[in-house]
RNA sequence: GCGGAAAUAGCUCAGUUGGUAGAGCACGACCUUGCCAAGGUCGGGGUCGCGGGUUCGAGUCCCGUUUUCCGCUCCA
């Protein structure tokens, strides 16, 4: 464990060394849970999302890729459920640490009340037997009066402390009415804290005309308020799905883990319309295709699983994970979610539109149910680096940092190096960078030794290096060096060509997904 | 958010009971070598996270704050 907390560490200076990740703001004491890419992450992030969107709507006919706006709407909130979820009074009880939302706490004191009462009215009619009159006893009885007349003041207090959002008086409520915390049984508590995990901004330049709108939490709803749109212009039938790439924003409680839980991320999701009670079928089939697109990568297939659900969303029907094993343990980076109706029914309701598919086959129109396949783009970063993070001990007791990531998503295809800088080979390894960058992302490097320069170069994951010698003047024919082997071949620089075609493309990734 | 720990050069760190900042690597220039890193010479770079306080004097002690890490908690 402490070996892995130290890998994580490492993982972490490494990307900042090496241009991978830097902390947001850094000049100014960084930004909490922000993070900029630097000019290898950036690579390394937009091949990621590449494989990702190929993999979505080349291999997929009936898949379409948009992209969709990150204001929305604000109603959209109301009717995904976010408003309401996302906006809880929250308390902590300093001993025992736990923490309530400070409504549940008195709403369960409230019921307090209410058992007090039932208690003596269970006691009397014990007592009188059948000449028992529960109504005339409660109008009489000074205890239930009293109990009552507490409860019927806390009531209304309560509910005008809620309604006006009056944080300090939900305290002041807790404190009067001496609630204690059910673990420790204290009566320690912080402020009331009101967590809205959606950001919020305003649109509209001038005070009175702004309208309140919050920074999508989610990509998913961009989709479903689009699936209309999508499926008329683009004459789509049951079943298909919408993909889309994009940043969203959670003002996290606890943010943390470098970029596994970030405030500004990016998600990958792909909504999957189908036929209802179609839908665990094609449930599986997602859980599968998504499963051999991870495996496709080659980190090693014994780092993947899938973790079902068994508490269910309210909106889901099934749910399952894809787990990375982090150096911090196995850790989603993906989910897929069976939706059902919810998202497009909560829609209809909401904007008054009939939001269904007609289906000629059937010749009938229904709410279409939905598959959901979302993968944090940020998370799957880490699971690269984490995974493909080595550290090698040579002959001779060197140790080389080496990311092994795979060749097509290396944020630097080709090393291109003279093996002196003199002699006329700068410009001869110019010429071939010339002629390589056109392919793919080269860069040139002449400092230091060579052996030095491979080292850099194993250090940011190229996966080719080509040095330029003294006999390449002569017969154009370059050595090329493998990063994971470290092995050297001679080839000419037209065969290179055909390294670059076959080794580097997306293809041979994509073509493991599909054959099976 | 609570509790604990930490913050000194791009990175990893040293800095003795308070006495006006160091090393290695990295970086730049030049020379040398030339297929698996760390030869030579010279050089650039830090008001020690930030703000207060104590003191003749604070990287060092105290308070606050920000950020990060660990444990809880949270994650529709």
């Amino acid at each position: 464990m402490a070996q892995q907390e130290e890998l994580f560490r490492k993982i972490i200076s490494h990307s900042k060394e090496y241009g991978f990740v830097f902390p947001s703001s850094e000049i100014y004491d960084g930004l909490g849970a922000v993070y900029d890419y630097g000019q290898n992450g950036a690579e390394l992030k937009n091949n990621i999302k590449r494989y990702w969107w190929d993999s979505m709507t080349l291999l997929n006919e009936n898949v379409a890729g948009i992209d969709s706006a990150i204001f929305m709407h604000p109603t959209v909130w109301k009717a995904s459920g976010h408003v309401d979820a996302f906006n809880d009074p929250l308390i902590d009880n300093k001993d025992s640490k736990k923490r309530y939302r400070a409504d549940v706490l008195i709403e369960e004191h409230l019921a307090k009340y209410d058992s007090k009462t039932e208690k003596e009215i269970e006691k009397a009619a014990k007592r009188f037997g059948d000449s028992f009159d529960e109504q005339k006893f409660c109008e009489t009885n000074p205890r239930v009066i009293e109990n009552q007349a507490k409860r019927q003041a806390l009531h209304t207090r309560f509910a005008k402390a809620l309604n006006g959002n009056d944080l300090e008086e939900l305290r002041q409520i807790i404190i009067d009415e001496e609630i204690v915390c059910p673990v420790s049984g204290t009566r320690n508590w912080t402020e009331v804290r009101q967590f809205n995990l959606m950001f919020s901004t305003e649109i509209g330049s001038t005070s009175d005309g702004a309208m309140k709108i919050y920074l999508r939490p989610e990509t998913a709803q961009g989709i479903f308020v689009n699936f209309l749109n999508v499926q008329k212009s683009g004459r789509m039938k049951i079943p298909f799905g919408i993909a889309q790439t994009g940043k969203a924003f959670r003002n996290e409680i606890v943010a943390r883990q470098f970029i596994f839980r970030m405030r500004e991320f990016e998600q990958m999701e792909m909504q999957f319309f189908v036929r209802p009670g179609e839908e665990l079928k094609w449930f599986e089939h997602w859980k599968q295709t998504r499963m051999r697109w991870h495996k496709a990568l080659g980190l090693g297939d014994k780092k993947y699983r899938f973790h079902d659900h068994d508490k269910l969303a309210h909106y889901a029907n099934a749910a399952t994970d894809i787990e990375f094993e982090m150096p911090f343990g196995f850790k989603e980076i993906e989910g897929i979610h069976s939706r059902t109706d919810f998202d497009l029914s909560s829609h209809e309701k909401y904007s008054g539109k009939k939001i269904q598919y007609f289906d000629p086959e059937q010749n009938q129109s229904y709410t279409p149910y939905v598959i959901e396949t979302s993968i944090g783009l940020d998370r799957m970063f880490l699971s690269i680096l984490a995974g493909s993070y080595t550290e090698e001990t040579l002959e001779g007791g060197d140790v080389r940092t080496v990311l092994k990531i795979p060749p097509a998503l290396a944020p630097v295809k080709i090393a291109i190096l003279p093996l002196v800088k003199k002699d006329g080979l700068p410009e001869k390894a110019r010429e071939i960078m010339d002629r390589l960058k056109f392919n793919c992302h080269c860069q040139y490097d002449e400092k230091d030794s060579i052996g030095k320069r491979y080292r850099r170069q194993d250090a940011i994951g190229t996966p080719y290096c080509i040095t330029i010698d003294h006999d390449t003047l002569t017969d154009s024919a370059v050595t090329i060096r493998f990063r994971d082997t470290m092995s050297q071949e001679r080839v000419t620089v037209s065969a290179l060509e055909e390294i670059i075609a076959d080794k580097l493309s997306m293809k041979n990734l994509l073509k493991q997904i599909k054959n099976q």
